[in-house]
DNA sequence: GAGACTTTGAGAACAATTGCACAAGCGCGG
DNA sequence: CCGCGCTTGTGCAATTGTTCTCAAAGTCTC
């Protein structure tokens, strides 16, 4: 079971990046890393690292660095990653194939077992080995399968309408595509990705950028140095 | 010109909110909004909306609020949205195709106007009414189309040589959905979209549930009042 | 034009996050 | 078994971001 402490969100937020770092450095058949080789992988600074890595435990040896078998193990567990999760699509356009499609997300624990469309042109169409259910089917398809998270890639009118539809079939975890604001009782874990408004950040500081070029911006604070 | 004002990041993130919820209040033919109505509207809560916009100017009127439409071009140009903005794909797998179709990037000022594979069978395809270029011919793609803003779709054991390439050719901002770490020298802006780090983040609070089901997680930190 | 009411803008308190700096702990070589 | 070099874990200060609060400034009614 998970640590009772509370692990900050920003935290929360980089344990995916070094997940996938341990990941690449358990595949070169390395034993340890120090923070410093962590840092340089998942794009942060050793600093961050060391605090939190140690919101999980000490899990790291002084002199030696962590081993990298036990603290994917542990960093896995705290990400619910030791068991598949099914995940249900509702929204079959150009993206939610995409999703479907995307091999990504098996490969980190995440299994796309059902695709849902409003559309009943859609309906019964098949997307790799699966085929699209309708809106209605929701509810059976949730239970079937045990689904806890859904991804919502519809376009942005419908967001409102399949997140509620989503929460009464049982899903207790959501991620939003959808260019919408959208609303989940509390119990609900809500994120959004927006594309289009990524781009907006981007040029926000390239706009800037054309008086006198400055630094860096957005995710990645700094120039970071290569790894090898 | 935008103002020489330093705008803190967390605000510049949530400018495209604002923008969004100001266009879907202007297709309604309201005058002026609220900061409380904007909040509303853009899921988060009014204080920031009025913090945020008062780093731009003093755009609203006491008693009334902010004008719409004057708010929005003060948004617009903040951000650079004033003219579009040509874009490059680069890597027209699953995904990088549903991005090339994505309505949503030229409905807010972005556009793709070209789009680049290295895989020879898929040079010259057509997408949409685009057609697939060699990545040789990025330079001269860039260069032709005045191209500052790329968009990196491949898979990531290719994402930091397609970064390389991106700015050698001239981009200066960079959006990267690869699930990699990329670098890029100063003065270069990098933002990154990493669809299965969303899930595992889901994940995290999702596996904490089961024990006691406490609040909603990650973006929107309280469960909204439905907006009107 | 005075008073009631609304809403902004900004100062200040508060909270979260980051980064520095260094003591403490561990392995290794002699 | 001692000293040295390396690396973690964490207290603390600095920075960044959020929320509260309220005076100031506007509208509207009468």
């Amino acid at each position: 079971m998970p640590s009772a402490r509370r692990i900050p969100e920003a935290t929360v937020a980089r344990l995916p990046l070094y997940y996938r770092a341990l990941l690449e450095t358990a595949d070169q058949h390395v034993g340890t890393v120090s923070s410093e080789r962590l840092a340089a992988l998942a794009g942060v600074n050793a600093a961050k690292v060391r605090k939190d890595l140690s919101y999980l435990g000490s899990y790291g040896t002084r002199g030696v660095g962590y081993d990298v078998e036990f603290l994917l193990h542990q960093i896995s567990r705290e990400l619910g990653l030791t068991h598949d999760w099914p995940v249900v699509i509702v929204g079959i356009g150009n993206l939610g194939q995409a999703l479907a499609n995307y091999r990504g997300f098996g490969a980190r624990g995440f299994q796309i077992v059902a695709l849902v469309d409003a559309d009943p042109a859609k309906v019964g169409t098949r997307i790799g080995d699966l085929s699209v259910a309708a809106l209605d089917d929701l509810p059976r398809v949730v239970a079937d399968c045990g689904i806890a998270i859904g991804i919502i890639a519809t376009p942005a009118g419908a967001a409102q309408e399949v997140a509620d539809r989503l929460v009464d079939a049982g899903v207790t975890s959501i991620l939003n595509f959808a260019p919408a604001v959208v609303s989940v009782p509390s119990g609900v874990s809500l994120r959004k990705v927006d594309l289009a408004i990524e781009l907006q950040i981007l040029s926000f500081y390239q706009q800037r950028k054309v008086p006198a070029v400055d630094g860096q911006h957005g995710e990645t604070p700094r120039a970071a140095e290569r790894v090898r």
